[in-house]
DNA sequence: ATTCTTACA
DNA sequence: TGTAAGGA
């Protein structure tokens, strides 16, 4: 597993980030306001990201472009790290039902977006 | 020349 | 989210 240390090694300034999601400096530190991406700092306090912070980055767009606000990305991720935490494989009836309330409660919590956004299928493969 | 933080006619 | 201001 040395192809991962590499995705996570912080190499890329702001400006290339910006130029591989077409997300603005602005958009970029916000999201990282909001804990969705941690870039390293450099001595001199330049964000330095790695592949796996743009791949984040270029998830957040997509969601952006499908109507997702930053409360549902939020939830969305939260739900990714639980379901990565305890294993794709099985996952039990009891976490399931967490899955789902938390999918209802993102729905809830967006003005009339529909549970099309909260689609969790997704976050199985 | 670049990026950072803060703030909002 | 954009953008101006003032530093680093």
């Amino acid at each position: 597993m040395g192809s991962e240390i590499r995705r996570s090694m912080p190499v890329l300034p702001i400006s290339i980030v910006m130029q591989l999601t077409d997300l603005t400096a602005r958009q970029i530190r916000y999201y990282e306001e909001h804990n969705l991406v941690q870039p390293h700092r450099t001595e001199g306090n330049r964000r330095m990201f790695s592949l796996n912070d743009v791949d984040v980055l270029l998830e957040i767009k997509e969601m952006l472009e499908r109507g997702t606000n930053m409360a549902g990305i939020k939830k969305v991720f939260a739900m990714k790290k639980h379901v990565n935490t305890e294993g794709k494989k099985e996952i039990s009836d009891r976490e399931l039902r967490r899955i789902m309330r938390e999918e209802m409660l993102q729905a809830r919590s967006m003005q009339k977006t529909s549970i099309r956004q909260g689609n969790f299928t997704r976050f199985y493969k």
